[in-house]
DNA sequence: GTTGCTACCGACCCGCTGGTCGGTTCGCGC
DNA sequence: GCGCGAACCGACCAGCGGGTCGGTAGCAAC
């Protein structure tokens, strides 16, 4: 049946999710995964093609519900900076919750080797152009000063990932706990927009 | 003899960091090594006890390296603030000249799974660690506002690290490109002692 | 009641690779 | 010229774990 399909398909990624974000992705074994699920693993290879297809598609819907989760967040508000500043908050509190997730979101994929490559590029990327487009969007408004919002997104993704993995392997401090000293500099880096002549407005092409 | 075991012994390392660069943890194959070094299997047990351990060692002396590197760097100058600057530019002109070594140390680890967790934290503690001092005096001289150090160390190392390992996979920007952009946000984030009431004084106890 | 299809089972296969171990070579001290 | 140990060799082992594949249960259609 469709429906049993989708349901048993869902199980298998709700179950390869902690399964990944607990022992990682080569100590995970897909019989752990089919265990989790109560299927074999014939029954599991029903579903997926390979272990590799599950983890990305596993990360893929980790990345889209944040992703959208934090366009949500900005969306909500007034002004592009208020948004930026918003969609920070929501994914260090959504990720400081959930440290499985996390982990698996900025963490396990590496350990696929050379096959997580152009993954981590896609997902980054895609986190990377929702900062950026906060960022341009801001520029435009007047909030902040013109720079190369390109560096500065990235600047900003791994501030925030630093963050977010020091707090999943070491237990503090807490996403939740860093927010505001977060907020302070990486906003505090940009606002202004009288011309601190450091600034320099360069081409957002990379 | 001690000296010629020393120089196979560099020569493995050697060896590794490429490899290990290039392929990544589980991709890297004993052979490989002992390929690479005119060694048999055998020859290279005989220098280490095992893969893992050698690939803690080659992390270890990067580590070393580009830590005592940034700290030369920084004592060469007047300012603490400065100084700081400079361990920046050191670190990502560094890196940014030798991709492999970037790789090795910033990102490859992770493949080895669950393994790596407890030299993440350290190597990432040290470099966390030198940072926070640097800002540290920096407070102390008065060149910026009093925050959490701890957390913004963090924030800066998150950053110069998404920087580089987005280029190791991309390509651009450079981490040099970059490094203007990346300093003035970085400092810029910090900078003016007068009280702008954002930034509280808190504790620097994690 | 037979055909056919979806969902699932689980024993088995097999390539891969870290690690071992019984050797061999060779330089050195005596 | 002998003993000895450091350095190195390379064939071999073992078990692990993706993935396969022949089979089965249940159900719907006709």
């Amino acid at each position: 049946m469709a429906v049993q399909n989708e349901t048993t398909r869902d199980r298998i990624l709700e179950a390869a999710e902690d399964a990944f974000g607990e022992q990682g992705y080569h100590e995970t074994l897909v019989d752990d995964i089919a265990g989790r699920t109560s299927l074999s693993k014939g029954g599991f290879y029903f579903h997926f093609p390979s272990k590799q297809d599950l983890f990305f598609a596993v990360i893929d819907r980790l990345a889209n519900r944040l992703t959208s989760r934090a366009e949500g967040a900005a969306a909500k508000c007034a002004s592009p900076l208020a948004g930026a500043e918003a969609a920070l908050t929501e994914v260090l509190t959504r990720l400081g919750r959930r440290r499985r997730i996390a982990k698996v979101l900025l963490v396990q994929g590496y350990s696929m080797g050379s096959a997580f490559e152009k993954k981590r590029v896609e997902v980054y990327g895609q986190f990377a152009a929702v900062i950026q487009d906060g960022l341009d969007r801001a520029v435009v408004a007047g909030e902040i000063s013109p720079t190369n919002t390109k560096v500065v997104a990235r600047a900003w993704l791994g501030a925030v990932n630093e963050i977010v993995v020091n707090w999943v392997y070491r237990g503090s401090p807490t996403p939740t706990e860093a927010l505001p000293v977060l907020r302070t500099i990486l906003v505090g880096g940009l606002e202004r927009p009288d011309s601190s002549g450091a600034t320099e407005t360069e081409d957002n092409n990379d």
